[in-house]
RNA sequence: GCCGCGUUGGUCAAUCGGUUAAGACGCCUCCCUUUCACGGAGGAAUGACGAGUUCGACUCUCGUACGUGGUACCA
């Protein structure tokens, strides 16, 4: 049997962070086991949809690198892949339940819904069910006679079609995280199966269409498993039970402060991401940024999700998806929730930045570049500057400021770093050091630094106190490489420049 | 309220009945470096609580507490 995943959104916004961390278990798994992944769209709600939410949600699959094998972009043999356009599936599955007495008509409108819940209410019933002890007070196919009902309908009277929950089982399945888990059915209410405007719920058409694509195990969030009793319902009431998916119900990603789950705006809050890839919604236009925009790379990013309710057992961190793939298990997945550790993705990000190749890093680089309108002279000085400095970069962005002196001239200049001890004799051994640099015939770090620490000698000047001076002149700032690398990169003429335009100052 | 699920340092976590209870992030100290980092050495810091089972419980059982999810014609 292949092993077949799916991720299933609902396309209504940005991709939160635990969405991209089940569809990466999701793949992980199904790669683990030469399955394929697909991608559903669970459109169920049309007062939800949202404009480009799909598209998007593929870009950031295929930004992080775990693109489906079967979607609605794609397609497959168990196409559509988007529910909406399977309409008439499920209805035909929604009335063999009513046919097989498993479900049954309910025309109760919102306002009597409504009116059934505020009169059940009670201090120790605060939200009252569509169950075992209403249903026969409300109007549906139950309540009703066989006329009552066949006129209703004849009638073209809206209707849903609820699942006739039994009054006395036990439901039991395995989890793949968790282990047996149990509920007791008198507890559940009569789910709406479908809905007034045709379209199934969540309930029906995870199941109709897990059976359909023929899913072999299905991740989800935690969130769902109060639910889960009810699709293993439907899989049996719909004589499919041999088929039905392995579950696998997963931890949630929790906010690094307090408690719950991480929303979006505890990212705004905190200060950091929360979202795959930036994400605008085009109701409100209210921008939201992502892991991509911030400056991680792909293999961090799922790199630092795989690390979220998992862990290898092994001491290694920083896995590739290869080795992620190589590595996975569910059983090494935890059930609690795990709190969200922006400063550890950071380090998970700097890791990658640091172990990754000048030449993988030159493109985005080079992006981030041009965006900031930084002009570079050529991609081989480019190469060299990300070599040089990528160690300390924590995020892609950190390049902008890492990397933007050896193509700019420095317009501030941290005076402060300098003028304190600033004298005539440092005066005196940089204009030196000017004429000097100017006859070298070779150049090199190496050689800069002779040059250098030889004039101090002749200046009797400890080096360290020139050095500070030299970097703020090259820089504009107290950071960056050695010095010495800094002027071999930059070039003789650009290093004398750069001196005289401090002396200028100062 | 009810139901489900969970609970090892501040955070991520190893351990699958017997360990001085790993490791990582962050934090602190020191070394390297007269920048910022990187790197290296060290440090502080953990089994929610209470019963049981057992020769022996972080590991198994039960209870309590706490947290969290669900309780929609949303997913």
């Amino acid at each position: 049997m292949t092993v077949r995943t799916r991720f299933a959104p609902s396309p209504t916004g940005g991709l939160h962070l635990g969405g991209v961390r089940t569809a990466l278990f999701s793949y992980l798994f199904a790669k683990k086991h030469q399955g394929k992944f697909i991608l559903r769209i669970e459109d169920t709600d049309q007062n939800r949809f949202v404009e480009g939410a799909e598209e998007y949600i593929l870009n950031c699959l295929d930004w992080c690198g775990i693109s489906p094998d079967e979607s609605p972009f794609h397609q497959g043999e168990y196409a559509p892949y988007r529910q909406s356009e399977r309409k008439e599936i499920y209805k035909k599955y929604a009335l063999q339940l009513v046919e097989t007495g498993h479900a049954y008509y309910a025309f109760d409108t919102p306002a009597e819904l409504e009116e059934m819940r505020s009169k059940y209410k009670t201090d120790s019933n605060p939200s009252p069910q569509y169950d075992l002890h209403v249903r026969m007070k409300m109007k549906n196919s139950l309540s009703l006679n066989a006329e009552e009902t066949q006129t209703l309908l004849q009638n073209n009277t809206p209707y849903v079609i609820r699942l006739l929950i039994p009054s006395n089982r036990t439901i039991q399945f395995k989890d793949l995280i968790r282990g047996e888990i149990s509920n007791e059915s008198h507890l559940l209410d009569d789910k709406v199966l479908l809905k007034a405007d045709g379209m199934p719920t969540y309930h029906l058409a995870v199941v109709v269409d897990d059976y359909l694509m023929k899913i072999t195990h299905a991740f989800r969030g935690e969130e769902w498993l109060p639910s889960a009793p009810i699709h293993i319902l439907l899989w049996e009431y719909l004589g499919w039970q041999n088929d039905m998916p392995q579950w696998a119900h997963l931890p949630l990603i929790l906010k690094p402060d307090g408690n719950g789950k991480l929303s979006k705006r505890d990212g705004e809050r905190l200060g950091f991401p929360v979202f795959a890839m930036n994400w605008t919604n085009p109701e409100t236009s209210e921008k939201s940024i992502g892991f991509k925009e911030i400056g991680f790379l792909p293999e961090a990013f799922i790199n630092l999700l795989a690390l979220l309710g998992w862990s290898s057992g092994l001491e290694q961190e920083i896995f590739s998806k290869e080795e992620l793939i190589e590595q996975f298990a569910i059983e090494k997945v935890h059930k609690g929730g795990a709190k969200f550790d922006y400063e550890k993705a950071k380090w998970i990000n700097h890791e990658w930045i640091k172990k990754s190749e000048p030449k993988h890093l030159l493109n985005t680089v080079k992006n981030l570049y041009d965006a900031n309108q930084i002009k570079i002279e050529s991609e081989n000085k480019l190469l060299e500057v990300i070599s040089l400095v990528k160690e300390r970069c924590h995020l892609l962005n950190d390049f902008i400021m890492q990397g933007i002196y050896f193509f700019q001239t420095p317009t501030t200049f941290d005076v402060e770093a300098v003028k304190p001890k600033w004298n005539d004799a440092k005066l005196h051994f940089f204009q030196q050091l000017i004429s000097t640099l100017k006859n070298t015939e070779e150049w090199s770090a190496t050689h800069v630094e002779t040059q250098f620490k030889n004039l101090a000698a002749d200046h009797n000047i400890k080096i360290g106190e020139l050095q500070m001076p030299f970097r703020i002149m090259l820089v504009g700032g107290k950071y960056g490489p050695s010095v010495f690398h800094i002027a071999e990169l930059l070039g003789s003429e650009k290093t004398i420049q750069r001196i005289q335009n401090l002396l200028n100052v100062l």
